[in-house]
DNA sequence: TTTTTATATGATTTCGTATTCATAATACAC
DNA sequence: GTGTATTATGAATACGAAATCATATAAAAA
């Protein structure tokens, strides 16, 4: 069962395998005749070019890789769709990759660049805080998808889409403390200088202290590790630990709405109510939180036109069109929901 | 920045590019200590073999192509993500691809095959009711995965991976005839012959028969077309219509847990409650489905190991290892929740 | 020692396509 | 009508790795 060659259209059509290169890639130096007679005989006879062949003289291959961090993460759901429904528009082939969360990021996008000799990368997510290699060792073009470039010199000048997640962080918990809520437990990831943890922590404590609020230590509660970190069951075993301790607080900003959801659950089975005794807000804005009862205080985040954005900025830097190190900075929305009260 | 190749491994060596390329793939004919020096020099180059030169060669590619029908779906996370660890670790290259609802999944899969030079294919999920191009017709190892192979011609001998939708529909409707309900509500998508739609709705059917219940046209519910049709705005678009109209159903059976969800949603914004007034039944077992509120008396379909399932027979295919034609038949497990009340 | 066999190795060919180069055919200018 | 530019085309080559083939060397058998 071999395939057919462009060799054979060539014999079938009775020219030389150069003209019918021509006329599969739109090159100039062929007949309108001619090439009209080629197709034709190219369709009937369902031939498709080898694409190894084609990549190999062409030293390149049309693949662009996304490195996600947890395809499980339903947040990515909508974006990764987006992704693939443009990169395949574009003709590109579109392949994922999971990265674990111990391992260094750019240097798996760097063997995957030489292995399969990718045309770009796109990053969804991660956090590069163990990432000791550099990303300007990465020499396909690149682009983060909704991390924020960090100060950190290894991201300097490093094209990214993203929301600002410290100012909507202080927005939602500003909303928070508006509604008279003094006492505001954070669920994130404390590690420092992890990419999306820092910067909600950070959103957090700038909201506290224009209310004049004092930031506790105590009030700062880690989630699960690992894969789990941002599941409903990390939200739900948290709240748990917060309501068994003397935890006073009437008020929680959980770091995404699964988490959020998660407590929601843990404060219902210890015989509370959600706005009635603690104030819920989650981030994202995923279809589920506005669904949800009470539906979920959040902020919404665009991922449709933050995945295109990214992409859009990728193909730029692929066609070389334009000066990269764009930072797109995308406004997220603050959705007030039904998981909030004042008090 | 041209990349390094064989020739220039060769050269540094001082030796031919077939030895080279006997100590990168292990073959015999090659002495130990030229391999080992060979392998020590390449490591110090960090050369990488370039990709579609050897598929050319090999005329195959080591790629595993998942074609999945609405990656929106959340459903399919715990599943991709298996495939996409489980791929990866066989040393394959994993693409994915989303097929729009009015295509010929087959015909999608054909081009693929031919252009990409896959070694095995898996759909996921999928009705094939549209696809006039028989299955047969693909060349390459392939499985269905939570498809159950209907019955017609077009399938015979398909191998595939799934849960008798069918059976576990009746397990659940069954449940609520025996909590006293004789108006149930099916929640589901009614075009004939469709996958997913058609096995649950048999199901009900079944379930009511059994249970001496008349079947009413009125108590099925038809949901959004499209990519929406699985989602909770689906859910809560039907319950709306459900409810606006006199029907006199005190259960709903939802095609999937979100669905269910945004059923929910509807029920309480009507001023009514769940299970206090209606019941609610999902299928799927998704995550949120325990931390909702009320938890969802749902099937759970044991996704992980269907996946891992899918793909272990995919293997065996295309290794040549044994017989085809597997259908395994996971058993789904029905969860009771706090949906559900006996009236 | 001579012959046979096994082993290690390099030169060469092959995979299917795109591209470069050379050439024939045609159109155009003078 | 001669010379030049233009267009259409096929032959030959390149891409990088793997496999085939031929050969040199060493080991074993005679």
């Amino acid at each position: 069962m071999k395939s057919v060659t462009i060799k054979d259209i060539a014999k079938m059509c009775g020219v030389g395998v150069s003209t019918v290169s021509r006329a599969i890639n739109d090159k100039p130096g062929i007949s309108a005749e001619t090439k009209e007679k080629i197709l034709k005989v190219i369709e009937e006879s369902n031939y498709v070019p080898n694409n190894s062949a084609r990549n190999l003289k062409r030293s390149e291959n049309e693949i662009i890789a996304v490195l996600v961090q947890g395809i499980n993460n339903s947040f990515f759901n909508p974006i990764i769709s987006e992704f693939e429904k443009f990169i395949q528009e574009k003709n590109y082939t579109f392949i994922l990759q999971q990265i674990d969360e111990y391992k260094d990021e750019v240097s798996v996008a760097l063997e995957l660049e030489k292995e399969k000799k990718l045309k770009g990368i796109v990053f969804l997510g991660g956090m590069f805080h163990k990432s000791k290699t550099k990303l300007d060792k990465i020499s396909v073009p690149f682009v983060l998808c909704t991390v924020s470039a960090p100060e950190g010199k290894n991201f300097r000048g490093v094209p990214s889409v993203s929301v600002d997640d410290e100012k909507e962080s202080f927005k939602i918990v500003d909303y928070l403390c508006s509604l008279g809520h003094k006492n505001i437990a954070i669920f994130s990831s404390t590690e420092v200088d992890e990419g999306i943890g820092y910067h909600r922590m950070q959103g957090y404590k700038k909201a506290l202290k224009k209310n004049n609020i004092a930031y506790f230590n105590t009030n700062v509660y880690n989630l699960l590790d690992g894969n789990e970190r941002y599941s409903e069951k990390s939200g739900y075993i948290t709240a748990k630990k917060m309501l068994k301790s003397e935890s006073k607080c009437t008020a929680i900003f959980a770091v995404n709405d699964s988490v959020a959801i998660g407590a929601c659950r843990a404060i219902y089975e210890a015989g509370f109510n959600v706005p009635g005794d603690y104030s819920v807000v989650g981030y994202d804005g995923l279809d589920i939180s506005r669904y949800y009862i009470p539906s979920i205080t959040t902020i919404r985040q665009p991922v449709e036109e933050m995945a295109k954005a990214a992409l859009k900025i990728l193909f730029k830097m692929i066609n070389g069109e334009e000066s990269i190190n764009q930072n797109i900075i995308f406004p997220g929305q603050l959705i007030i929901g039904e998981s909030t009260r004042s008090i």
